[in-house]
RNA sequence: ACCCGGGUGGUGGAACUGGUAGACACGCAGGACUUAAAAUCCUGUUUGCAGCAAUGCAAGUGUGGGUUCAACUCCCAUCCCGGGUACCA
C-alpha cells in the first residue's frame, strides 16, 4: 500500500463534515481558547498561497490546543465589502453581491481543500445584512456617545445633554470644543445649534475633510487609485476637495490605545509602529501675537521645544491654515495665491517625502516673539500639515534641519542660541547645549530649560503645557456603493440616528455604480431610496457608505454568537470566550485594522456591552508571502519611434527581447535579428540610445515560466495577440513563428524577476489547489510551515515541496509496506529510542507554542 | 522622506543568552537497483589553494569601520530589498 493522500484526505474531510467534528459549543467544562485568523477579503483572484500561511499556523495551533484539552474557538469568515468588487462592477456591470458570492464560494472550496479545522457554522460575512445590521447598531452606539475625559471613558450622549441642561459645558474644562456656554444659553439654542454642538463631542461625527477629487471622472478616488497625481484610470488630474465626511474620534482614545499596549502580547516592532502612529509628544502651545493686522489674532503654535523660543526666526503656517487669508498683505497676495494653487495638486505623501525640494511663500505678515518683542516673518509651506498640532510651527533654524534648510533657501537670517554647538552648516537638534542669546534662559542647559520656559509661558498666560498626538481622527465615510449604509437620516440638514428597530438599513440594489452628483456616492442617484416621505420637512438618507474597516472592527465578537438576532453577541458568550487568545495576521494591518478594532472594543467596553477592553491578548504576525513576478520585454510599437514601421503594427507583430539583451550594449545582435526576420524593413533608422529605452516591461504569468525561462509556446497560446510574437533569445538568436532560422539548441528566453505583493494584476499568484491536488494538503501545509519562520516575509517558491512530500511518503512507509502492508509492530522500544522520541516531542511542543513550525518540522525529520 | 522589518552556500533556511557558521530540505554531481524510465536507496556538495588520499591551510554571514580572548549575534556608518504612511485589503 502506498501513500494515497487523496484517499486519506478525502476520507477524513468527509468524516469531519459528517460529524461536525469542529463545531464548538459556548458551554464546556474545558478551559477556552480562542484562535483567530484575520479574515480574508474574497478577491476575484481566489485564494493564493500567501493566504494559508497564517491559516495553517493557526490551524496547527488550534488542533494542538484541542489535543491539550481546550475548548477551541477557531472560526473563519469574509471581509466582503470593499472597493475592488465595486471597480469590477464598474467594468463589467456585474453586481458586487454576485461577484462577491462567487468569490466566497471559490474561497470556501479552496479552504476546505486544505483541510482546516474551522467551525464553519460560525462563518460571518460583513456584507450580509444580518451582519451589518450590527455594524450599523454599533455605529449608532458610537454616534450616541461622547468621551468623558474626567472619568476616562465613553458615556451616552444623553448624559451629556442632561449635563448641558443643568450647567452648560464649562465643567468639561480642558476638553471644551468651541465656545463655553451656560445652561441658560443651551436652553435658548435652537435645534440646529444644539445638534451642531453635540456633534463636536460625539465619538462618530461629521466634519469637513479633504478627498481626492477627479473632475474628469466625476468621482472621489482612493489614494491607491491616484498615481503620481493623476487618476489610475484614464490619467486625469486629481485635486483636493473639501467634503462633508464622517469621522471616528479615535484621538479620544489615544492615551488608552497607548497604555493598552502594555497589557497585550504583540511584538515589540508592532507596538512601536502603533506607538509611532499615535505619536504622543509633550510640549507647549504658544500664542505669538500678530504685529499689525487682525487685532486680537495670534498664531498658535505647538512645539516640543519651548526652550528654543529665543531662536525663532520665522513661523510657518500650513497652506490650509485659517489665518492665511486673513493676514496676507496685498503685496504678497499674488505669490500666496500661486503657492496655494501649487499645493492643491500635491498629495500629503509628496508634501512630506520631497523634503529636498524646498517650497514656500511669504505672507508679508509678522508675529511678535512674546518674550523679546522681536518681529518674526510668517511664511506658509507644504511641509507643515494642517492636521498636525495647530497647523503652525515656530521655526528654529539652528535646531531643526527642515527649518534650517528653509531659512537657507529663502535667505532668512539665523539666530544662534547654542553657541559652538551650531556650526552654521547644519542644524543641531541637541538638548544638551547651554543656551545663549536667550533672555531669561541664558546659560541654562536646554534639557532643563524646557520646563522653565513652559512654566514662564503659563505664568504669563502666553501658552500652556500640552500633550499632543500625531494620530488624527479616522475618516469613516466613502463615496462608494459597496459598503454598509449609514443608519443616519437628515432632517433639514441635521443628521439623526435611524431608530434601532429599523435596522438594518439595507443596501439598495442599483443598476449603475457611477458616482452621484458633486462626487457623492452612487446611492445619491437612487432618489426613491434617499428621500423618505416625512410629515412636513425634507427627510433624506445619508448616501455615503462605511469604509472597509467598519465590519472588520468587531467581527471577532460576532464569531462568539454568530446567529443572535437580538444583539451583536450575547454578553454570556462574550464573557465566556473573552479575549482572542492568539490572533494571526500580517503586519500590513499594524496601524489600520488593529487600531480601529482596539478602539471599537474599548467603546463597547465603556458602554458596558462587553467586559474586556483589549480584543487580542496575543498577536502573531505572519510574514507576507510575496509573489515573484516575471517580466517580458516588448519592443514598443508606439509613435514616434515606430511611426515608419506600420508593417509591424498592421501585421500585429510583437517582438520580445530576453532580459539581458534589453540593455544597450547588446543591441547590435538585436538589429541583426530584426534584419534577419524582416528583410523587407530598412533598419538603419535604429538609434541605439533611443532603442534602449523602448522596451515595455510587461507582467507575464508566472505559471508560464520555469524558473526564469519562458515557455514560449505556452506564452503564444495564452493570448491571441501573442500568437505570432517573435522572441529574441538570450544568445541573440530568434524564435519566430514565421521561420525557425537562427534558433539554436539550448537558447532560452529569460524573464526579468521582481519580488512584490501577490496579486491578480501582477500575474504572480500561485493557486494552492494545484499543489494540493498534486501533493496533498498535508504536504502543502507542511511545506508552507517548512518554508521559514511564520513571521518572516519571503517570496513564494514551489521548488522545495518535493522534499517535504518525499518525507511524508517515507514516514508512511515506516508503517505500510507496498507489498507486505502493515509493518508496524509493538516491540518495546529501547531507552535510547524513547529518549529520541521524547526529546523530539518536547522540542515540537515548545516550537508549536512559539509558532516556530519550521524548526519543529526539521526536528521531526531528523527524528524519523 | 519618515516608521517597522529583513540581507547567511547554487536555493529556502538553521545556529536558543557573544562560544565548532551552514542543521533540515531543495538543487546539482556520482553510484546502486532497472531492458529502460519513474520511484527508492547510498555517497558527495560554502569558496579558494595544496594533496593519490585521509586531510591540511586560507577566506567567509550585504559593505566599511569598531568593541571583545571570541561577533551572523553588540556598537557606529553605509548600500540594497520588503511592509506601512491615514480612501487597497
Amino acid at each position: 500500500m502506498e501513500y494515497n493522500f487523496r484517499k486519506i484526505e478525502k476520507h477524513w474531510q468527509e468524516k469531519w463534515k459528517a460529524e461536525n467534528a469542529y463545531t464548538v459549543s459556548n458551554h464546556s467544562e474545558k478551559p477556552k481558547c480562542y484562535v483567530l485568523d484575520m479574515f480574508p477579503y474574497p478577491s476575484g483572484a481566489g485564494l493564493h498561497v500567501g493566504h494559508p500561511l497564517g491559516y495553517i499556523a493557526s490551524d496547527i495551533y488550534a488542533r494542538f490546543k484541542r489535543l491539550k484539552g481546550f475548548n477551541v474557538l477557531h472560526p473563519m469568515g469574509y471581509d466582503s465589502f470593499g472597493l475592488p468588487a465595486e471597480q469590477y462592477a464598474l467594468e463589467t456591470g456585474q453586481h458586487p453581491a454576485t461577484t462577491t458570492q462567487n468569490n466566497i464560494t471559490t474561497f470556501r472550496s479552496q479552504l476546505e481543500n486544505i483541510g482546516f479545522s474551522f467551525d464553519w457554522s460560525r462563518e460571518v460575512r460583513t456584507s450580509d445584512p444580518s451582519y451589518y445590521r450590527w455594524t450599523q447598531w454599533i455605529f449608532l452606539q458610537i454616534f450616541n456617545s461622547w468621551y468623558d475625559h474626567e472619568k476616562n471613558k465613553a458615556r451616552p450622549i444623553s448624559e451629556l445633554i442632561e449635563a448641558f441642561e443643568k450647567e452648560g459645558n464649562g465643567f468639561l474644562k480642558d476638553h471644551v470644543a468651541g465656545d463655553i456656554f451656560s445652561a441658560e444659553d443651551w436652553e435658548i439654542f435652537d435645534e440646529k445649534q444644539q445638534q451642531d454642538i453635540l456633534m463636536q463631542y460625539r465619538l462618530a461625527y461629521t466634519a469637513y475633510g479633504e478627498v481626492n477629487w477627479c473632475a474628469a471622472l466625476g468621482t472621489v478616488l482612493a489614494n491607491d487609485e491616484v498615481i503620481n497625481g493623476v487618476s489610475e484610470r484614464g490619467g486625469h488630474p486629481v485635486e483636493k476637495k473639501q467634503m462633508r465626511q464622517w469621522y471616528m474620534r479615535i484621538t479620544a482614545y489615544a492615551e488608552r490605545l497607548l497604555q493598552g499596549l502594555d497589557t497585550v502580547s504583540f511584538s515589540d516592532a508592532m507596538k512601536e509602529m502603533q506607538k509611532n502612529w499615535i505619536g504622543k509628544s509633550e510640549g507647549a502651545e504658544i500664542v505669538f501675537p500678530l504685529s499689525t493686522r487682525g487685532e486680537g489674532l495670534g498664531v498658535r503654535v505647538y512645539t516640543t521645544r519651548p526652550d528654543t523660543i529665543f531662536g525663532v526666526d520665522f513661523m510657518v503656517l500650513a497652506p490650509e491654515h485659517d489665518l492665511v487669508s486673513k493676514i496676507t498683505t496685498a503685496e504678497q497676495q499674488h505669490a500666496i495665491n500661486e503657492y496655494l494653487q501649487y499645493v492643491k495638486s500635491r498629495s500629503e505623501r509628496e508634501r512630506l517625502a520631497e523634503v529636498k525640494q524646498i517650497t514656500g511663500a511669504f505672507t508679508g505678515a509678522h508675529a511678535i516673539n512674546p518674550f523679546d518683542g522681536r518681529l518674526i516673518p510668517i511664511w506658509i509651506s507644504e511641509y507643515v500639515l494642517a492636521g498636525y498640532g495647530t497647523g503652525a510651527i515656530m521655526a528654529v533654524p539652528c535646531g531643526d534641519q527642515r527649518d534650517f534648510a528653509f531659512a537657507k533657501h529663502f535667505n532668512i537670517p539665523i539666530t544662534n542660541i547654542i553657541g559652538e554647538h551650531f556650526n552654521g552648516e547644519e542644524a543641531n537638534p541637541t538638548t544638551e547645549a547651554y543656551l545663549s542669546n536667550s533672555g531669561f534662559l541664558d546659560g541654562m542647559l536646554m534639557r532643563d530649560a524646557i520646563s522653565v520656559a513652559t512654566a514662564k509661558l503659563e505664568q504669563e498666560g502666553l501658552g500652556k503645557r500640552k500633550i499632543n498626538y500625531k494620530m488624527r481622527d479616522a475618516g469613516f465615510s466613502r463615496q462608494r456603493y459597496w459598503g454598509e449604509p449609514f443608519p443616519i437620516i437628515y432632517k433639514e440638514g441635521i443628521p439623526y440616528p435611524v431608530d434601532e428597530k429599523d435596522l438594518p438599513v439595507e443596501l439598495p440594489h442599483v443598476d449603475s455604480y457611477s458616482p452621484g452628483p458633486e462626487g457623492q456616492g452612487p446611492l445619491a442617484n437612487i432618489t426613491e431610496w434617499v428621500l423618505i416621505p416625512g410629515p412636513s420637512s425634507l427627510v433624506e438618507r445619508e448616501t455615503n457608505t462605511m469604509p472597509g474597516y467598519a465590519g472588520s472592527s468587531w467581527y471577532f465578537l460576532r464569531y462568539m454568537d454568530p446567529h443572535n438576532d437580538q444583539t451583536f453577541a450575547d454578553k454570556k458568550a462574550t464573557d465566556y470566550w473573552n479575549q482572542v487568545d492568539v490572533y494571526v495576521g500580517g503586519t500590513e494591518h499594524a496601524v489600520g485594522h488593529l487600531l480601529y478594532s482596539r478602539m471599537w472594543t474599548k467603546v463597547l467596553f465603556d458602554l458596558g456591552y462587553i467586559s474586556f477592553d483589549e480584543p487580542f491578548k496575543k498577536l502573531v504576525n505572519q510574514g507576507m508571502i510575496q509573489g515573484s513576478s516575471r517580466f517580458v520585454y516588448r519592443l514598443s510599437m508606439s509613435k514616434p519611434f515606430f511611426d515608419d514601421y506600420d508593417f509591424l503594427r498592421e501585421n500585429g507583430i510583437q517582438i520580445f527581447v530576453s532580459n539581458n539583451l534589453k540593455e544597450k550594449h547588446s543591441l547590435a545582435g538585436f538589429f541583426e535579428t530584426i534584419r534577419m526576420n524582416f528583410p523587407q524593413l530598412d533598419y538603419s533608422f535604429f538609434d541605439m540610445e533611443i532603442v534602449s529605452q523602448r522596451f515595455l516591461k510587461l507582467y507575464v504569468n508566472v505559471n508560464l515560466v520555469d524558473g526564469v525561462e519562458l515557455d514560449i509556446n505556452a506564452f503564444r497560446k495564452s493570448k491571441p495577440e501573442y500568437s505570432n510574437a517573435h522572441f529574441i533569445l538570450e544568445d541573440g538568436s530568434v524564435n519566430s513563428p514565421l521561420s525557425t532560422r537562427g534558433e539554436r539548441q539550448g537558447a532560452r528566453y529569460i524573464c526579468g524577476v521582481e519580488t512584490e505583493k501577490m496579486s491578480k494584476s501582477k500575474l504572480n499568484t500561485i493557486n494552492p489547489d494545484e499543489l494540493v491536488l498534486k501533493y496533498g494538503a498535508d504536504t502543502f501545509r507542511m511545506y508552507e510551515m517548512f518554508l521559514g519562520p511564520v513571521e518572516q516575509s519571503k517570496p513564494w517558491d514551489t521548488k522545495g515541496i518535493e522534499g517535504v512530500h518525499r518525507f511524508l511518503r517515507k514516514l508512511w512507509r515506516l508503517y505500510y509496506d507496498e507489498v507486505k502492508g502493515q509493518v508496524w509492530n509493538d516491540y518495546k522500544p529501547t531507552n535510547d529510542e524513547l529518549k529520541i522520541l521524547h526529546r523530539t516531542i518536547k522540542k515540537i511542543e515548545e516550537d508549536t507554542e512559539h509558532f516556530s513550525y519550521n524548526t519543529a518540522v526539521s526536528a521531526f525529520m531528523v527524528c524519523v
